[in-house]
DNA sequence: TCACCTTTATGCACCCATTGAATTTTTGCA
DNA sequence: TGCAAAAATTCAATGGGTGCATAAAGGTGA
């Protein structure tokens, strides 16, 4: 039942082989003559595969840039299935938060350079923003499904929802407004927790003291 | 100075009359036919000019549908340019969300038909989710700044985008999330401000009640 | 009213992403 | 080896979008 690459066959291999060309091949021409700038027909003939074929690997020249994007949704999703008794909502919602922009900003499973580059093509180039922005917009309706399922008790479905998309929308436009400068990954990670606690502190907050960085995270 | 649609040539009232033809037509079509059936050939047709002005008018197909959003995102602004002396954070951010969502679901310049249309076409249409989207981003960004020039000395610029992102991606989140179930206008527009309300309240609310539904509006 | 300049509009030739259909090549397996 | 299924290819077409050269108005001063 694992597909644990040892055991696949010849046809399964060569697939994730193309699969690999195709990404690698794109992501190094996006980084040098940008995104648009790259036809489908050049990142066709890298991976030695007609431009035809090239759908029935990804639905679009965006999709290569998100090709692991569901992955990252998962884990989220997997953090907020296995409650326990005493989890809080901004407890469970933070540490999804905690891994989520440690995916963005530290990448594992490639290089830092991947990291960084996908940030950039995403602030730069309009289709993929768009893309990104309607990917999160899906992925935010999903943990906000999780998160009413793994709290009914304490919050409504449109209650999820504004919480999921406070702390994301929150995050989101912190990281792009403080984008401006170029800033490091662990900048960025930083922006993006001090906008996930001034939401879970509350707005009115902002009001109550000359500064509202407080100690939402442990 | 005003433009009163009297004192201006000939040249700028034909603009003005074939571009109303081009969103008349446009907006038909996409209600009829939807967005990516209604081709661009079309749409000239109707308002009798060539493919190629069309683009001259609107950049792109996407762009019929957000003709008027600009003069939204300016009313927002101009509420925030004048704070007076014992306005707070919250109080002025929700008045301009509540502002917002009376433009979204009242719509005073067309029909209350094509406030209802244009969300059944962001809702339905991968195009004009992904436009509205970047859109509602950078008019985010553009507004966090406003807000923090209007209390430069309470928010820092992070904490200002970040208050305007939870606030707006909220909201966002909770009526794309309720919208599932055939709602009315005015429903959405409560939807809408009860999130506001969770976001002003703060997350932490959601754990130290049953209920987070507050008292952050008079 | 005429000549002249500036804005608009158009036709045309492209580029490129994406899709459908028909066909051919590869691979897995009996 | 032979055959069925999966994958890749070829070919043609659609449709949005752009650059460019040219034509048609509209505005303006003499």
């Amino acid at each position: 039942m694992q597909y644990s690459s040892g055991m696949v066959g010849l046809r399964e291999r060569k697939k994730q082989r193309t699969r690999r060309a195709l990404i690698e091949a794109a992501l190094r021409s996006f980084d040098e003559k940008g995104f648009e700038a790259t036809t489908l027909a050049e990142i066709a003939a890298a991976a030695d595969i007609s431009t035809r074929t090239f759908f029935s690997y990804f639905a679009s020249k965006e999709d290569i840039v998100f090709h692991d994007a569901e992955e990252r949704h998962e884990m989220a999703v997997a953090i907020l299935a296995d409650r326990q008794p005493d989890d809080t909502v901004t407890g469970m919602l933070l540490r999804v938060i905690d891994a989520g922009l440690r995916w963005a900003t530290s990448e594992e499973r490639g290089t830092v350079e991947d990291a960084r580059l996908r940030l950039r093509l995403v602030m730069t180039e309009p289709a993929l923003q768009a893309r990104a922005l309607r990917m999160l917009l899906g992925n935010q309706l999903r943990l906000a499904r999780a998160l009413h399922e793994a709290f009914p008790e304490r919050v409504t479905p449109i209650e999820a929802a504004a919480a999921c998309g406070a702390i994301i929308g929150a995050i989101q436009l912190a990281v792009v407004a403080g984008a401006e400068e170029d800033r490091s990954l662990e900048a960025i990670y930083h922006t993006g927790l001090h906008a996930a606690e001034v939401v879970v502190a509350g707005l009115r907050a902002l009001d109550e003291a000359e500064s509202a960085a407080g100690s939402a995270l442990g």
